[in-house]
DNA sequence: ATGCGTTATATTTTCTCAAACATAACGACG
DNA sequence: CGTCGTTATGTTTGAGAAAATATAACGCAT
């Protein structure tokens, strides 16, 4: 490949990977994001602050976890103490960790392609 | 992963793989299919219209790619037989075979991950 | 009780990207 | 020389997604 491309630019070789259904995401990087930033912040609207991104459209993503997980991901709280908040549960753990392994394993996969094509 | 996941439902890995610069895609699973095409018809307009894309579109990505590419990947030609044309040169060719091979490894990547993942 | 920070949710606005539309140029061919 | 199908390119429209905005409810803490 290294012969077809201009000499000027810079390559690289990216890409995506998710666990989908016939009608929505799972799970893929950015719910990863979300999900470790919610471990560390206890609550979803600091999360979803830390990453950029309105608390409508995190709530949606959490949503949208526990609607396809066979046990919740993420537990939730209105009022209480600090006003509220969110943990990750066990089954969300698990979910954080396997698929991060997955990732390393992809990133493995593209740097050795990377390497491979350029 | 398989005990995390909702039984009624139906998952699947899917992912997506791209060679980019600092401000552009390059190539990916698209511009293969468009290059394919361009091959098969001769044409960028009846390409895009195979793909239901907008001619402009097609258009557009052919452009990007002989932008990126250190030689042209389609030539085209305006009027004349037929009107003008498009035909994939040897370096499109290449191109195509090389990023083709490179989509097979990464199905083969999908599919023992998926089947690891369920 | 009142305030506070959060979850929960609906509605409105804004942004972004592709499609749609509109022309012009080109060159063979009848 | 006019027609045809194509490339080439700018402009406008539209659709979908994300953000922004707006409330309400909740329950501890003061």
């Amino acid at each position: 490949m290294k012969n077809l491309l201009h000499p000027d630019l810079n390559f690289r070789l990216n890409g995506r990977l998710w666990v989908e259904t016939d009608d929505d995401r799972f799970m893929g990087i950015g719910r990863l994001e979300l999900l470790t930033q919610i471990q560390e912040q206890g609550s979803i609207s600091k999360a979803a602050q830390q990453m950029g991104m309105s608390y409508k459209r995190a709530w949606n993503l959490v949503s949208s976890l526990n609607a396809q997980a066979a046990a919740p991901v993420v537990h939730t709280q209105t009022g209480g103490k600090r006003g509220g908040g969110a943990e990750v549960t066990p089954a969300g753990q698990q979910l954080i960790q396997e698929y991060r392994e997955l990732q390393e394993r992809f990133q493995a996969f593209m740097a050795a392609e990377a390497a491979r094509l350029f």
